[in-house]
DNA sequence: TTCATTTGACCAGC
DNA sequence: GCTGGTCAAATGAA
């Protein structure tokens, strides 16, 4: 079905681009003359990422573009105080494959102006009554292999926010199953795992830091279980790269699913 | 009704 | 002329 043309305007008005455009802002030192030139000289880093969209501050999504020779279009977001705070930070969200989950490529352009709060990430503020700002995700890598054991291992940009964030109190680790194609990760008729299922991070050595009972989300989703760390240092034991396996002696559904741990504070 | 997202048009760098 | 970044009208969601 072919859908009505839109009415695209032709001809921009007189007033040129730039100088403060369509978003009516003061141009930032260095002064943005046209908004549309891509500069060469725009301060900007890369980031490779499980989750592009919770990286702890509020964006909005001005477009997306088909690259070429890019399997994935780009998407791009600027921060959501663009206007109330002269905030000219961006980033750009380009898809590099197609694991479970994908790898993400951000890059971002400009530092962030608004001094906005910190965004905890969704699962993070639902169903926590524990304060949630300040709160950050470490996400891990999932392997795709079947069995008894799921591959997690602290990443580079996630450790980075944490070694930027305050103490974290607890880690809560999320298992979530994630692959469209099966029945949710926990039905009900699968009992869920008790907590002798624990990830290898040294965390379990200290007696202080043993695990809640394990809960699920509404949807039978999400399988959540939490350390706390009130009296374990979590510096001293959690390095970047740290690997961890789930140690289960089994596996009740498949292992294709992904791996989350946030760290609340 | 308001606000965020979608998406084709527009524009400039290369 | 091609390509990528941004604009802004149309559209959808809350």
């Amino acid at each position: 079905m072919a859908s009505p043309p839109r009415l695209k305007r032709k001809q921009q008005p007189s007033q040129p681009y730039g100088q403060g455009g369509a978003f009516g802002l003061s141009p930032l030192e260095p002064a943005p003359r046209d908004s549309r030139k891509r500069r060469k000289d725009k301060h900007t880093w890369i980031k490779h990422t499980l989750t592009p969209y919770f990286d702890g501050h509020l964006w909005r999504k001005y477009g997306q573009k088909v690259i070429k020779d890019a399997p994935y279009p780009r998407l791009y977001f600027r921060c959501s105080y663009r206007e109330d705070r002269r905030c000219l930070a961006s980033k750009l969200v380009q898809q590099v494959n197609h694991d479970d989950p994908p790898l993400y490529e951000v890059t971002y352009t400009y530092e962030h102006t608004c001094n906005a709060a910190p965004v905890p990430a969704p699962d993070v503020e639902a169903g926590d009554d524990r304060p949630a700002s300040g709160g950050l995700v470490l996400s891990f890598g999932s392997s795709s292999d079947a069995g008894s054991h799921h591959d997690t291992r602290v990443q580079k940009q996630e450790w980075q926010q944490y070694h930027q964030s305050p103490s974290p109190r607890f880690l809560t680790m999320n298992l979530e199953y994630s692959n469209s194609s099966h029945q949710h990760a926990f039905p009900s008729s699968v009992p869920p795992p008790t907590t002798s299922w624990s990830p290898s991070f040294p965390i379990v050595e200290s007696p202080s830091a043993s695990p809640t009972t394990p809960w699920t989300d509404d949807d039978d989703d999400i399988l959540t279980w939490d350390w706390d760390l009130s009296a374990y240092d979590l510096d001293e034991h959690l390095q970047l790269g740290d690997h961890s396996q789930f140690s289960g002696s089994s596996f009740p559904w498949k292992s294709d699913g992904s791996a989350l741990a946030n760290l609340g504070i």
